[in-house]
DNA sequence: TGTTTTGAATGAATTTAATTCATGATTATC
DNA sequence: GATAATCATGAATTAAATTCATTCAAAACA
């Protein structure tokens, strides 16, 4: 019989398209997916997908149920949203605090639809780069904050949200385009081309560059666009996420490749005071992110608590 | 975590009132509902009924679920209409043969849903009073038909429907008012109203009377409200389902009283070709009609294969 | 006002179902 | 054509749902 764990599932199927990136989305073994959607297929007496191909294709029957599992997930948010409110309360103040760049090309979405749900929430951005976003929170200037790096403090929370790949971009004639994967002394050469924030706040200077004790020239731009610009035209090299720069690669302006052999892997919580967890506008705020970022940026992954 | 399971008790719940109700009509025990409500409840944080009352009432956060019940399970009714439609096709012949007056009130609504549902299906009654139904889907003059009991014929399946209680029925002044249960031997003096059809039938008839050797003075007439107006009038007695005096008796033309100390059940079967079983509009015709009618009819019960 | 009946709750035992593990098969990739 | 990567499968395991046996609470009855 069908349950909403199913719909979950095709859900996840068709943001990944694999049954092993999607399994991993839902918090399960590519096993248990595969036996899942075996089962479904049984239930219903036909194909839903077709798995030779990749990103693998819906049938007919696979879309109904997909289209069945978006407006069904939705309702059940809604209507969980209405429950929340019920038991506490709608009213609240939410100001979030944010030390990365790229945070915004996610946030505002979440942001938008955010504020439809709970219109009674006051919902705000603190603006400017703050060396110490949890001291926001403590002081009470903020009730949220993005941060990536989860150092456990005292009377704060960490929730996960999601990880993503940063990747060195380079133009497609620059002789690093060659190498498949780069190492922190590729660097040592070159002219870095970041965001204008203190060194700690660069994924790539505190996992790659400092231990390594290596630090090229620098030049800084506080748009994503105008570094993508300046890259392509080899005044340097840049490491950004590769959501942000997918456009980008497929239009061919400059090429993307792989930092150290594992990749360099960022990851993003929201910082929370622990006694504002609880709270349900709180929770679907999180909510709301991660669904909104899952579906729409390329190539996250889940993060786990 | 919310699965559909919970939101079909709910609506089970609902439409009896009662967990012990609702647990008999989702196949479970009274035990295991209790449990699933205690979970839900503990997920949501907050009490979903007050079970104080009788029939139990929900709290407005019971009513937010219970509506996004409803819409939900609508839908994935309808998809998987479609998945149906997807997999055979959607056209079709569809004669239903009745055997009982009583079964028009709740065919003719699950018909109008089944039309709008299967458009391309040609439904149709097999109209007049067969003495053997089962010989009209051999035949192939029927594809379906309404029978009170499975009894085993080659070539032929018994789907259950329902169950309900016929009940004796007699003016308010009546001396058998008088007498909370009936028995064969109270007929014997009276005149027994009931639908023209052959004596066997008339549960009464089959199940009370004739094993007993009673035969009472009898009297016909087609219509339910003609049969209670005569009841009201003294000119006898009757035998009908309790969900089709109800709306009578809570106008308080007559009464109504247990026949038997177990109460006289009736049961309800659909018959069909054992090659059309797997048919995909004929499986949704079924839960249609069982859908609609639990929903509608107070009193029935769940019948098993 | 007991007494009996009925419906709901609870904890432990059980059954059922979902999930993982270990591995083989299949399909992409270079 | 070799080598990953992805998916499928059966058995083992784990987790979850359900039942069983009982208690508790309330309502109906005498």
């Amino acid at each position: 019989m069908l349950e909403l764990r199913h719909l979950r599932t095709l859900i996840a199927l068709q943001e990944t398209g694999s049954v092993s990136l999607a399994a991993e989305r839902v918090f399960l073994t590519q096993s248990a997916l595969s036996h899942q959607l075996k089962q479904l297929e049984a239930y219903y007496q036909q194909p839903l997908f077709e798995r030779k191909t990749q990103p693998l294709r819906f049938t007919l029957a696979g879309e109904r149920l997909l289209a069945l599992a978006r407006d069904l997930l939705d309702k059940v948010a809604s209507a969980e949203r209405d429950l929340a409110r019920i038991r506490q309360g709608e009213a609240g103040e939410l100001r979030v605090a944010v030390e990365c760049h790229t945070c915004f090309d996610w946030l505002m979405p979440a942001m938008d639809s955010f504020r439809q749900h709970w219109p009674a929430v006051e919902l705000d951005i603190v603006s400017g780069f703050h060396a110490d976003p949890v001291g926001l929170l403590l002081t009470r200037r903020a009730d949220l904050a993005i941060v990536s790096e989860a150092e456990p403090q005292a009377g704060i929370v960490h929730q996960p949200l999601f990880a993503y790949e940063m990747v060195g971009i380079v133009a497609r004639d620059h002789p690093l385009a060659e190498k498949k994967v780069w190492q922190a002394q590729d660097f040592a050469n070159e002219t870095l081309i970041h965001y204008p924030v203190p060194d700690e706040m660069l994924d790539l200077w505190r996992k790659v560059l400092l231990p390594a004790r290596v630090s090229p020239l620098r030049r800084t731009s506080e748009l994503t666009v105008a570094i993508i610009q300046l890259v392509a035209s080899r005044r340097g090299v840049a490491a950004l996420p590769f959501w942000a720069v997918k456009p980008y690669l497929e239009r061919g302006y400059v090429v993307a490749r792989r930092i150290g052999e594992q990749g360099l892997s960022s990851e993003l919580y929201a910082a929370l005071r622990s006694e504002d967890a609880g709270l349900a506008y709180m929770q679907d705020f999180l909510s709301t992110v991660r669904e909104r970022s899952f579906a729409t940026l390329p190539g996250l992954t889940v993060l786990e608590g």
